[in-house]
DNA sequence: AGCCAGGCTTGGT
DNA sequence: ACCAAGCATGGC
């Protein structure tokens, strides 16, 4: 009756590597030939094998279909790509990182990271999530501890100030009125996923500091809106070297092209197309 | 030193 | 409808 704290996941086409440092999560980190985060209240230790993911957590676990879900193991990776345009961009962007997989996170943990991902580099980013976990965690930080992402009531409760602490800047006021909102239940996180894609995005949006592209990703990776395609610098900038080369489109323009050229799993297609201008070489 | 970073809001034409 | 400034902070 006990499953123990370690599992195997069986899959085939699954880039763990790729998957976890394509700028979708901000605090999972290479550990050797490992990847460690946490997941809820779960410290875990992921290794890529040929036919699967090990995972190992720091404590038993009874259930490990929450891994699952957040990995998405389970879903069909070859069918999804088949869906994608069969143009030379995406067949480029395909090759270079076929394993790439959208992650299903936590919606709280999604929304605020985002809410601290603007006009800053991934690297930044990920140095504010983890200031700000450490910071706003119940236990006196430790010199090894680790700790789980903090709740909106938790965050609700701190000053501007302390915010700021964390050297988000100008994105504090944004993020503790998004708190706020959860803690009050002025914004439902867990009623979003009824609603259609259009609805679900007008919902984020309510929150200051929330536009379009934040949204987008929220949508995508915390939701699975498959249709969501996030149009930041780097996918603005694929778009317009990529699919036109030779003429100056307006953002207008590329987002209406975004929106009908990719098919049914645009937001999948920008992942792969966000990864492949990061990675390739010049 | 100055520019840019997985943007958004506000205020100008 | 489109454009630009301003916003904190840090890396290069």
């Amino acid at each position: 009756m006990n499953p123990g704290a370690e599992t195997f996941l069986p899959v085939r086409d699954y880039d763990l590597a790729a998957t976890l440092d394509s700028g979708q999560v901000f605090r999972w980190q290479r550990n050797g030939d490992a990847w460690e985060g946490i997941l809820g209240q779960n410290f875990l230790r992921l290794t890529q094998k040929v036919d699967g993911i090990h995972a190992q957590a720091a404590a038993p676990v009874a259930d490990w279909q929450f891994l699952r879900h957040f990995l998405q193991t389970e879903v069909d990776l070859a069918a999804i790509l088949g869906t994608f345009p069969d143009d030379e961009p995406m067949r480029n962007a395909v090759a270079s990182c076929r394993g790439l997989r959208l992650l299903r996170q936590d919606p709280w943990e999604c929304l605020a990271s985002f809410i601290l991902s603007s006009t800053k580099q991934i690297v930044q980013i990920r140095q504010i999530v983890a200031l700000l976990c450490e910071r706003l965690a119940p236990q006196p930080p430790g010199s090894n501890a680790v700790f789980a992402f903090p709740t909106p009531q938790r965050i609700a409760a701190c000053s501007e100030a302390q915010l700021r602490a964390c050297k988000m800047g100008f994105r504090a006021p944004s993020l503790l009125a998004a708190a706020r909102a959860i803690a009050d239940g002025k914004i439902d996180l867990e009623n979003i996923r009824t609603l259609n894609y259009f609805e679900a995005r007008a919902e984020l949006m309510k929150l200051r500091g929330v536009g379009v592209k934040i949204a987008d990703c929220v949508l995508l990776f915390g939701y699975g809106f498959d249709s969501a395609f996030p149009v930041d610098v780097w996918i603005e900038r694929a778009l317009q070297e990529l699919y036109f080369p030779r003429r100056r489109a307006s953002e207008k323009r590329l987002r209406k092209f975004a929106a009908t050229h990719f098919g049914p799993h645009a937001g999948y297609a920008q992942q792969y197309l966000f990864h492949y201008m990061r990675t390739k070489v010049k």
